[in-house]
Order: C-alpha cells, then sequence, then structure tokens
DNA sequence: ATGAAAGCGCTAACAG
DNA sequence: CTGTTAGCGCTTTCAT
C-alpha cells in the first residue's frame, strides 16, 4: 500500500509537504504541486482515513441505527439520509437493532467505538425510561438527530417526525366527513409511540366531531399485513357494526382490506378502509387505498440538515412534519341503512 | 475520551497490562484482570476503534455501493447483508451509486481510504470495458462479491445472481401453457445485463416452444412503472395483437396493467400480465401479480457467506440461484377467438 | 505476569 | 515555500 512516505521519496520532498499537495494546502510552489500530485496519481496513492481521523480527531462518518431497513417507511428516509450524508462528505454506517434492546446497544457501541461524529437513531420501544448506551452517546459528544418521537431518555437530543396524530386524525376526519360514525381501529404495537400517537389521532378526530370513543371497536393488531387480516377476522367475528375501518398503517389497511375481499366483501361498498403512511404501491393496491401521504424522504433530508447544523456547532431545534391525506379508492359514504 | 493510559494510571499498571486485559489475553493474573475491568466500566472506557485498525491492520469494515437503497430488490438484499455482516463481527459502510459512474467511483473510493475489508458490488451499467476504479479495488486486496451479473471488468471477482434468464424463461413457459402464442415483451433498460439476461431467456423459451421471436412485439420499457405505462400504450397504440404481455420486472409489469385498467380492459380476460422479481406486495396488486419469486434475501445471505469464506483467505465460486414461478391471478388462457 | 520501546500513517505546530 | 519534531491511541515485539 502507498504511503505519504514513498511518495516523498520518490519526489525527493519531506512528507509534509507531500502530505499539504494532496490536502490542497496554501503555500506550496507550483513545481513541486504538479509533480507530487502527479506521482501520487502514477503510485496510486489513496489516503489512509484511519490514519488521518486518527490524528485531526475527525472521521466523517454518521451512523444510522434503524430497527429494519426493509421496512417500507426505514427505506424511504435511508435514501434520503445516504444521498446527502456522501453529498456533505460524510459516510453512513449502517445497522439494525431489529427492534432488540441488546443488539441495539451492540450497534451504538459499535459506532462509538469508530468515533462516529453523528448519530441518526430510531430508537427501539422500551419500557425501562433508563438507557445507559444514550447516555454512553451523550459523553461522547455525538450529536444525534432522532427519527421519529422522542423517547424519555432521549430527551436532550432534537428530532424530526412525521405529525402522527395530525395524519391519523386526517384520516379519521375524512371518513366522517364522508358520513361514517362507527369507525373501527386497528392498532398498533403498544409499546410504539408512533402508533399511540396515531391512535390518539383518530380518538381526537371522533371526540372533536362529537362521536363517542367505543372500545368495542378497537381492534389490536400490530404492524404488518397479516395482523391486519387477524384485527380483520376478529372484528367481524364480533359483528362490530362499523362501516369504516382505520389501521395505524398501510400494511395493516391491505391486510384487513385483503380479509375483507377473502370473505366476499367489497370496498368500499361495504367497509371503508383507510391507512396511513402511503407506502410504495398502496396506490397500486387491488383497491387503491385512502391514506396520509407521510414524507418520508422529506424527512430524511430534514434530518441531515439538522445534523449538519449541529456539526457546525449550532443550535438546533426538532422539527414536526405535516401528511397530507390522499383520497383514492377505499373510502366511500357508508351504506345507506 | 477515556484511553488505555487513563485506565492504566488509575489502576497502576502500565498501558500493555490494560490493553492485555480488555483483550482477554491470557497471562494476565486474576486480581488484576478483575480491577482493570472494573475500572473500564466504571470509567466508560470504549475502545478506539481507528487506533486498533491502524495498528492491527484489520478493520472489520465492508462497503455496500448499491444504485439505490429504495430499489425493491436492493432492499431484500441489504437488510440479509446487514443482519449477517454484524453476526460476524463487521460494519456495514452503505453508499449509494444513484447509477452515476462518476458517483460510484467516489463511493468506492471514499471506502478505499477507509480500508475497507471488503466490498459488496452492484456495479453501474457501463459501455467502456475498462473500469479504472476497479483496478484500484483489486490493488488493494479487498476482497469483492459482485451482486448481480458480472460486468466485463470484474472477471477476477466472484458474484452470486439469481438465474434472470431461467426466471423469465419459466415466465415465458408458462404463458405459453396456457395457450398463448402472441406474447409481447415489455423490456428493460439495454444496458442492463439483468435486463438482458431476461430478454434472453423470454426468447429462448419461445423458439423452444416453436414460436418465432417477433420484433413487432417488442417495447422498450425501462424500470419503473411509469416506463411499463408507456410501453403499454405504445403497445395498445401499434394494436400489435398480443395475448399475452411479459415484462422485464414487476414494476413494469404493474405499470403495463395499470394502463390496461386505465383503457377499460381486463385482466386476464384481455390481456395475461406476468412479471418478474416478485416484489413486496406484487401479491397486493389490483390483480395479484403473476411473476417469479426471485431469493433476493437469500442471495445476500449467500453473499455474506462468500465474504466471510473470501476473508479467511478461502476459494470461493460464483453462485447462480434459481427462481420459482409464482402463478396469481394476472396470468389465464387467452380469450377464444 | 508485567513493562518499555517502537511504530502503524498521518498532520499540527513550530522553525527556518 | 519547505522541513523537523512530536504525537493521535493502540498493539507488536522483546525484555524482565
Amino acid at each position: 500500500m502507498v504511503r505519504l512516505v514513498d511518495i516523498a521519496r520518490q519526489a525527493g520532498v519531506s512528507v509534509m509537504t507531500v502530505s499539504r499537495v494532496l490536502r490542497d494546502t496554501p503555500d506550496i510552489s507550483a513545481a513541486t504541486r504538479t509533480r507530487v500530485r502527479a506521482l501520487a496519481e502514477q503510485m496510486g496513492y489513496v489516503p489512509n482515513a484511519m490514519a488521518q481521523s486518527l490524528r485531526t480527531r475527525s472521521t466523517r462518518l454518521i451512523a444510522f441505527v434503524v430497527p429494519n431497513v426493509a421496512d417500507p417507511m426505514a427505506t424511504r428516509i435511508l435514501l434520503a439520509l445516504s444521498e446527502r450524508a456522501h453529498d456533505f462528505g460524510r459516510d453512513l454506517l449502517v445497522s439494525q437493532s431489529l427492534n432488540r434492546l441488546d443488539r441495539e446497544e451492540i450497534c451504538i457501541r459499535r459506532a462509538l467505538a469508530r468515533r462516529v461524529e453523528g448519530f441518526f437513531l430510531q430508537p427501539v420501544y422500551r419500557l425501562d425510561p433508563s438507557a445507559p448506551v444514550y447516555d454512553e452517546v451523550r459523553r461522547h459528544g455525538a450529536k444525534v438527530v432522532v427519527l421519529g418521537p422522542k423517547p424519555p431518555f432521549c430527551e436532550s437530543f432534537v428530532n424530526v417526525q412525521a405529525d402522527e396524530a395530525l395524519a391519523a386524525g386526517e384520516a379519521a376526519a375524512h371518513l366522517i366527513e364522508l358520513g361514517h360514525r362507527r369507525i373501527a381501529f386497528l392498532s398498533g404495537p403498544p409499546t410504539s409511540p408512533a402508533a399511540q400517537n396515531r391512535f390518539e389521532g383518530y380518538r381526537r378526530a371522533l371526540r372533536k366531531a362529537g362521536l363517542e370513543v367505543d372500545d368495542g371497536l378497537i381492534f389490536h393488531a400490530g404492524e404488518s399485513m397479516e395482523d391486519g387480516m387477524k384485527a380483520a377476522a376478529q372484528m367481524l367475528g364480533e359483528s362490530a357494526s362499523a362501516t369504516a375501518v382505520q389501521a395505524v398503517n398501510d400494511q395493516v389497511a391491505m391486510g384487513a382490506a385483503t380479509l375483507f375481499f377473502d370473505r366476499g366483501l367489497r370496498i368500499p361498498r361495504d367497509f371503508s378502509v383507510v391507512g396511513c403512511g402511503n407506502i410504495p404501491f398502496s396506490e397500486c393496491f387491488r383497491v387503491p387505498l385512502t391514506t396520509v401521504r407521510q414524507p418520508k424522504y422529506q424527512l430524511g433530508l430534514a434530518a441531515v440538515g439538522m445534523m449538519q447544523a449541529l456539526l457546525r456547532g449550532e443550535e438546533v431545534s426538532s422539527r414536526l412534519l405535516p401528511g397530507t391525506l390522499v383520497v383514492r379508492a377505499s373510502t366511500g359514504p357508508p351504506r345507506a341503512g
């Protein structure tokens, strides 16, 4: 592997001169500059980032710790993070917590060992309000942008998130406006703050419209299509007399809708179905899905912007991004009678 | 930031002793071991991976350079890579070439500067058979696993890929078996080897069945749903008298199908449509899509396995993974007459 | 079982 | 404009 010394020897100059040339420092004669440049090129020199970092204490490395990169939402965010981090000269270390605390801890600690300058975090849901790893992150002085809701142990960090409650509220309001009065809710994981916020948005919208929130219309689902199918089956089993179904996310909504189809029901004739998130292909669903678009790519862009500001030492405040209702074919007025 | 020296001073031992304890080297008295361990823990010591790497010349870092992380296929692969790389103690550096040569070069060169031990690569299509960056990779001795087809300039690397020709052949054979004789093909980007292979598979299947390959049935599409819609519109405009449409991938197939729906046509009554890839939610499409499942997650697992072997210095040979036809609702017998 | 010295490849600080 | 010295935090090597 070619080092600075090797070039220096070849060029008959000191290591420092070579170092300066390759870093475009001023105060180098044009002659040596071109000579050294040519030599470096020709010898195939590639700087050793570790040596540089060790000396300069700047790694230009950022970590993204995410529960699951295959989650449609995470993917859009990663797209933005990766693009922009590259553009401002940072490399991105990606690791998955798989929603397990022990694994998240390892991911974070490994990144700390690499002295990453910043973290994009999507903390694993936990009941325990203490989180020693997060304290370590703080102590190391790494900049942190939380993607999504901010759990108690992340109080000192900034975050950027979609306004989940608002989004779910818009979805519910849309159903109410169509004339629905009995709107079932297929809820998400009880430990997920995002899911909780969406539920809260649903409840607020109902109350605002003067409708009671009937516990008999709340069904525990989860995050996946399978979860949605199960919850919908349970709902039909309990003959809850709902005319519309709001799901915590698009996957659950699509699962519920699929079960309705399997039972010979029609959408939106028999049930209106609304999701949340506007994942790719939700518009291509068997019934194009009415949902709330959440600007996940924008969220990623905002996160990078905040990270840049943090790294420049600026004050940064948290951000809340609104979603927009996308009305497609899965919602309509309730059946007369 | 706590260093080994700091712990050494506190413990009243040498740096070496601390280093040895923390690396679980033998020949350390139980007493010092526990004392140093406790101190390190208590002081919040986190090793400096750069210093370690600089000294040991092992970075435990692997790069994944991919055109676009949001591509449904790339996502499944990343899922596997990230999971398994973590499990065998490697961190993953992810960067996107966005299918641009200049950007790919930067991504690779940055990774080289970080002295990554290996690369997972999805080379950007190029006509130029020379690729200087790839020579650099070779010179640096980084291990490489190519994900997908192997371009000429990657001759010296191993690769793992889905058998695209076989997959497309199965799709075509399925249509032929249903009785279709005029099968249109919506092709992908002409520079994409994977797309070429799929086209080749389609042609071979037709010839094998004694059908002529009619150039009038080949339509240039691309990779996206929009591309599929345009190609389908063109096909209808030319009244090509096809009874079935095979697309280079699921997105294009879904685009074509969407256009057919928009024109009031029915699937599979008026046209059978088959895709390739089995992307998530292709089963939830307006007509559940018949396609060829390609084991992208398995492909990722295989890639990591090959990487591990390469890093152990073993001989590794390239692999070709088969796909399996998934018959759903978008294909059926051609309309009588 | 422990320590001292040297150096991985680079750059900050100072000297000339 | 260029060079010398020192040191980033760690581990290898050799000595004790």
